[in-house]
DNA sequence: GCACAGGTAGATT
DNA sequence: AATCTACCTGTG
C-alpha cells in the first residue's frame, strides 16, 4: 500500500488547489483521479487527499523528507496567517478565511527562477506549458517510462529495476517519464532556438543571457539566497530578464524570504479595488505593501492573489 | 481579426 | 522619475 503522509497542519479544500496550482510552482497538477501529480527538485510525487492533513503518497522519485521540506512542514502556517494584520484589514480576514492553511511551497532557486523567467505576460496554464516541455526536453531523468510506482520505500529498488508494463489494458494509460527541470548547467548548452522551441518566445533569451551569467559564476545564486532580502534583491535583478517583480518571486518561493512582496497586475488590481489605491505605481503599492502587511507580506500577497483569482473565474 | 496575458529594458518625455 | 514601446505566441 501506498505510504501515508501526514501534515503537522490541515491543507484541503481550495488551500491545497491554491497552494499546488496557485501559481507559485508550475509542476503540479490535478488528475481525472483526484491525485495530485507534481515535480520539484527530485522529487517526483502523487499525492490523494485522505483526510484534511494526510495524503496517500506514491514517491516516484526522493524521499518523504524531502516532501515535507517542499510543503515546509516545519512552519506553523496557521500562526503565520494569524500573524498578519487580519483583525484591523477586513479584506485580508476574507481572504484567510477562504483559503485557510494556504502555504508558500519551497522550491529549489535555480527553478523559482526559470519558472518566474518564463511568467512575464503569461497565464499560469502557459507558464506550465512551457516549464513542462524545458523539463521533458532539456532535464534529466527522474523515473523512466512505465515504471511501476516505488510503493514499498525509497530503498532497495533503483530505476532500473522497474518492470516495463507490457499488457496496460486495466491500468490506464502508461506513466510516461518524468523529467527534473533543466539545471542551469544544463540551460547554459540549450540554444536560444531550442528554447524558442518551448514556446519561450522573447523570454528564450533571457533564459540564456542568465545561464551564461550563472556558468560564469559558479555560486552566485546560493550567495545570493544566503544575503539579507534587500541586497538579495539588489543582485537578482542584475540578471537579464529580471526586474523588481520577478526577484521577489524569486525570494519568496526559492528563498523562502516571506517578506517579499511581488507586485503583478493583478495586486495592482486588488490594491485599487480592495483598497483604494487607484492610480498607484507598483513601486508605490510596492512600499505600501510592505508597511501594511508586515514581515509575512509574501504570504498576504499569496492570499489576496488566490482570493481574486477566485473572483475572476466567476465566484 | 485583435486584445491580452503574474514583465523587463531601453528610449523618450 | 514617470510614461511609452517592443518583445513572442497561445488563447479567447
Amino acid at each position: 500500500m501506498s505510504p501515508v503522509v501526514q501534515l503537522q497542519l490541515p491543507l484541503a479544500g481550495p488551500a491545497l488547489a491554491e497552494t499546488l496550482d496557485g501559481g507559485q510552482c508550475f509542476r503540479w497538477r490535478l488528475a481525472g483521479d483526484g491525485a495530485w501529480h507534481g515535480v520539484s527538485g527530485g522529487i517526483a510525487a502523487e499525492l490523494r487527499p485522505r483526510s484534511p492533513n494526510a495524503f496517500d503518497c506514491v514517491l516516484h522519485a526522493g524521499t518523504v523528507d524531502d516532501l515535507r521540506r517542499h510543503f515546509a512542514d516545519d512552519l506553523d502556517w496557521h500562526a503565520l496567517a494569524d500573524a498578519l494584520p487580519h483583525r484591523t484589514d477586513r479584506h485580508l480576514a476574507t481572504c484567510l478565511a477562504a483559503f485557510p492553511g494556504l502555504r508558500i511551497l519551497r522550491q529549489p532557486i535555480g527553478e523559482a527562477l526559470l519558472g518566474f523567467l518564463c511568467s512575464a505576460t503569461k497565464q499560469i496554464v502557459q507558464i506550465k506549458q512551457m516549464v513542462a516541455l524545458l523539463a521533458a526536453r532539456h532535464g534529466r531523468v527522474l523515473a523512466p517510462a512505465h515504471c511501476h510506482p516505488l510503493v514499498d520505500n525509497d530503498r532497495g529498488r533503483g530505476p532500473g529495476d522497474c518492470h516495463p508494463i507490457v499488457d496496460n489494458g486495466s491500468r490506464g494509460p502508461a506513466a510516461a517519464a518524468v523529467h527534473a527541470l533543466p539545471t542551469w548547467g544544463e540551460l547554459a548548452e540549450v540554444s536560444e532556438e531550442a528554447l524558442r522551441a518551448c514556446l519561450l518566445g522573447f523570454r528564450a533569451r533571457h533564459v540564456v543571457g542568465v545561464a551564461r551569467f550563472l556558468t560564469e559564476r559558479p555560486g552566485w545564486l546560493e550567495e545570493t539566497a544566503a544575503l539579507p532580502y534587500a541586497e538579495a534583491k539588489a543582485r537578482l535583478i542584475e540578471l537579464p530578464g529580471v526586474g523588481e517583480k520577478i526577484a521577489d518571486c524569486v525570494l519568496l518561493f526559492g528563498a523562502g524570504r516571506l517578506e517579499a512582496f511581488p507586485v503583478d497586475v493583478w495586486i495592482l488590481r486588488v490594491m485599487a479595488r480592495r483598497y483604494g489605491l487607484h492610480g498607484w505605481s507598483p513601486a508605490q503599492v510596492a512600499h505600501f505593501g510592505r508597511v501594511h502587511f508586515g514581515p509575512l507580506a509574501g504570504l498576504a500577497q499569496q492570499y489576496l492573489f488566490a482570493w481574486e483569482r477566485q473572483e475572476a473565474r466567476g465566484a
